[in-house]
DNA sequence: TATTGTTATACTCTATAACTATA
DNA sequence: TATAGTTATAGAGTATAACAATA
């Protein structure tokens, strides 16, 4: 085959673009590749803060509900309490949030935000905010609701 | 502090619900405790499979795109093609998928479903259309086709 | 030079099971 | 007995960087 052919053939399969089958038409599948394009937009637009959409969730979870315990937050986010060690260590380490005594408990912790977590906080919230406009450039408003709309109702059967 | 106040105080403190602050209105958060739903009864689903919906998207990939290789895969699925390795490893050593010879191409594999990748996918297609139904069976058929349509608009800013 | 697959490495997220201190 | 936090362990999933074989 000469050269120029197999550059050609080479690029005509980098271009035939593949058959997804039925994957476009199942919910899973788009709610999977909204997703990783919303987390992506997530990390570029809070660069420089390095956090995560989970790790702001406990954030504003923490500021909402001061005192909260680790098993409380498991139950929020729907995790294990053994998965929220690991996810207070990172914020405790860089001095985002605390693990105060509880006062009528000695085997909880009260969680608490810092001054810099809240900080961090007020400066990430405004950028969240501007994210999920950008994320959500082209919807409507009205679509925009019923996009969270259906989104809660999803795994919900008729009661 | 009396035995029954202690008890009272703690099914108090599990039963005050947390607030979520500003959480229930991000769309990131929406599409995440979703997708976290979604998950879960996918995972029931295909009880006795042992199948990721990732692993499924694979399979439904390579039926449609029979000598894909692993690198155009990556791109189909949006993960580096290093990602790729460790999850052809996995299907490959469930014998569900073959890397045959790239007839054009020696630095490539043609990826394959062998005969038990195919019955299995067979198995898996009704069911994993049952969980769909299940997962939306609060929403009307419009409904769903209008939860893909702005799940598919997301991230993508008007051209 | 560019691409394909691979390995080494690292990090996040997640869970289960078992332990300890406390309730 | 039950609960809160922890540790050990395991696994999936993800990425970057570097390498050999091939194009």
């Amino acid at each position: 085959m000469p050269k120029s052919e197999e550059k050609a053939t080479r690029i005509a399969n980098r271009r035939r673009k593949p058959a997804f089958g039925i994957l476009p038409d199942l919910i899973g599948y788009n709610l999977r590749q909204a997703q990783v394009a919303v987390f992506l937009d997530f990390a570029a637009t809070v660069d420089g803060h390095d956090i995560t959409p989970g790790q702001f969730g406990v954030l504003i979870l923490i500021e909402a509900n001061p005192g909260l315990n680790q098993s409380q937050l498991g139950v929020a986010m729907g995790v294990d309490r053994s998965t929220v060690v690991a996810v207070i260590d990172r914020l405790e380490a860089r001095r985002l949030v605390a693990r105060r005594p509880a006062p009528q408990d000695r085997r909880s912790y009260a969680l608490e935000l810092t001054p810099e977590g809240s900080r961090i906080l007020a400066e990430l919230r405004p950028e969240v905010l501007a994210h999920e406009a950008r994320i959500a450039a082209d919807l409507s408003p009205a679509e925009q609701r019923t996009l969270i709309d259906l989104l809660k109702r999803l795994c919900k059967p008729k009661r």
